[in-house]
DNA sequence: CAGTGGTCTAGACCACACT
DNA sequence: GTGTGGTCTAGACCACTGC
């Protein structure tokens, strides 16, 4: 839309380009290197800010590259090189003839993009879908671990919620998970049990929080006695232990999750490359 | 090399394009889909070949952007792009200013590539290098599973061993791995027991064989009495077992891999995106 | 200095989706 | 047809490496 003047001007787009000034020495913290970054870099920063600001949510077509190119006063190839690294980051998704959207968990192909879980047996997670009861809900004052790992003070509000997931009507994994309070202000039991699909979704849609990647330690572990009841296995059974925090947007966490995995039918699948 | 004559010509080059021509729908399969290949893609086959054929060997320098260009007669921003697909994928390193690199598993940063085990107090693997120790290597012929995985037929030489890696002076992972006959004919106790450094960067220098990627499948398992004695744990003592096939260019599978790890102080650590 | 990869531009054309 | 992303080209200049 921004159809200003021509400005051939090749030299004053408005965004910094630390180098190809006079060198200009000036105001560089101790590090030795003046920390190039090229165009690309920062328009993909830009675009990343109005991830983050919410300007444009899960789901949504964000504006033409030419259009941001023309904002931005740069080439569509450079619009075009950053979104292309968005793209492999998972936070937008390109569709030839229709335009570019932001990633979102609803949606999409993979109902659980996060869960690595497979059953032996069928290749597919054509297995049908998880059923999910929640076993448990309270908002409380974070501990010392949790606050850590979510990046909040301890006793900030936190929400806790346990539950378990079936496949094939056998409980396989029982989670806890912690949620930050404020950004989860208003989450309620209810809005949690009626909710249908992943619970990413629910978090996108009902906060606005759209989790980007997560990092997961996994451990085997004996069952203890009141895991071993839940998932219907004997008290020192062999679990899998998931642990993970998820983050959105900025490596802000915003979840952390303790799983445990029944993994005799299943299994953990990963891809090293 | 090919130095063929300048052929300004924009319209013959030596690639199908299998569009732009008139519409041809003769000698498509009984696929709806006429199999569009971008130039890139077949540049990136053509350069693929070459890894697969050994022609450039791990650690080699490959010939610049501009050269390749002129040997498929195609521009260099089209070369750059198949790089960089290749790159993407861990095939080629590039390093500015010197060239573009094979990739290898010696010399690299980061010894074990492929190993997601980490000490769970230090962050940085600064816990010193692991302990080798084999227990076992022979050569026989390969049960219908090890085959299966390895694609080969039931009886087909296969190559055993028997490991155990131990992290500050604790044996913490025991695993047997298959390795198929051929691709390594002359492989030795001796080869094995003398090589310092990651098992992949001795395929790659003794055989060629470059491990490309990997699928692993993570159970939790209780340790049998043998592992268990090996490890220095009770018996019953929950491990993680690490099933693993890697693949050569191709996805030729070249290794099957059974492992167990004690994770009462490491963990395995796996990136979500 | 020359050679390499890295960035940026401008313009042409193709493939796809919608209308 | 129009508008979108996808491919391809050609050329300019920058940043890094090593001679």
């Amino acid at each position: 839309m921004v159809q200003n003047p021509p400005a051939p001007s090749l030299k004053t787009p408005e965004l910094d380009y630390p180098n190809s000034g006079s060198d200009a020495g000036a105001g560089l913290s101790s590090s030795g290197t003046p920390a190039f970054s090229p165009l690309y870099q920062q328009i993909k920063g830009l675009i990343l800010q109005s991830l983050q600001a919410g300007e444009w949510k899960p789901g949504d077509l964000i504006p033409s590259e030419l259009e941001l190119a023309g904002r931005f006063r740069v080439s569509q190839g450079t619009v075009r090189k950053a979104i292309d690294e968005l793209s492999a980051d998972n936070l937008l998704v390109r569709r030839q003839g229709k335009g570019t959207f932001v990633a979102t968990h609803s949606e999409q192909q993979v109902q659980y993009r996060f869960l690595r879980l497979e059953p032996d047996s069928c290749n597919r997670d054509t297995q049908g879908p998880a059923a999910r009861q929640i076993l448990d809900f309270r908002r409380l004052r974070a501990p010392a671990e949790i606050a850590r790992m979510l990046g909040l003070r301890s006793g900030d509000p936190v929400f806790e919620v346990r539950r378990v997931l079936s496949f094939q009507g056998l409980p396989t994994i029982l989670e806890d998970l912690w949620l930050p309070g404020n950004p989860f202000k208003g989450l309620s039991l209810e809005t949690l049990a009626n909710h249908q699909g992943a619970m990413y979704a629910l978090f996108e849609r009902q906060f606005g929080v759209r989790m980007v990647r997560a990092d997961e330690k996994l451990k085997a572990v004996a069952a203890d006695a009141e895991s071993a009841e839940t998932l219907g296995v004997a008290a020192g059974f062999p679990l899998l232990s998931v642990e993970r925090v998820a983050y959105t947007y900025n490596d802000t966490p915003m979840e952390y999750r303790r799983g445990l995995y029944r993994t005799d039918k299943h299994h953990y699948h990963n891809e090293l490359s």
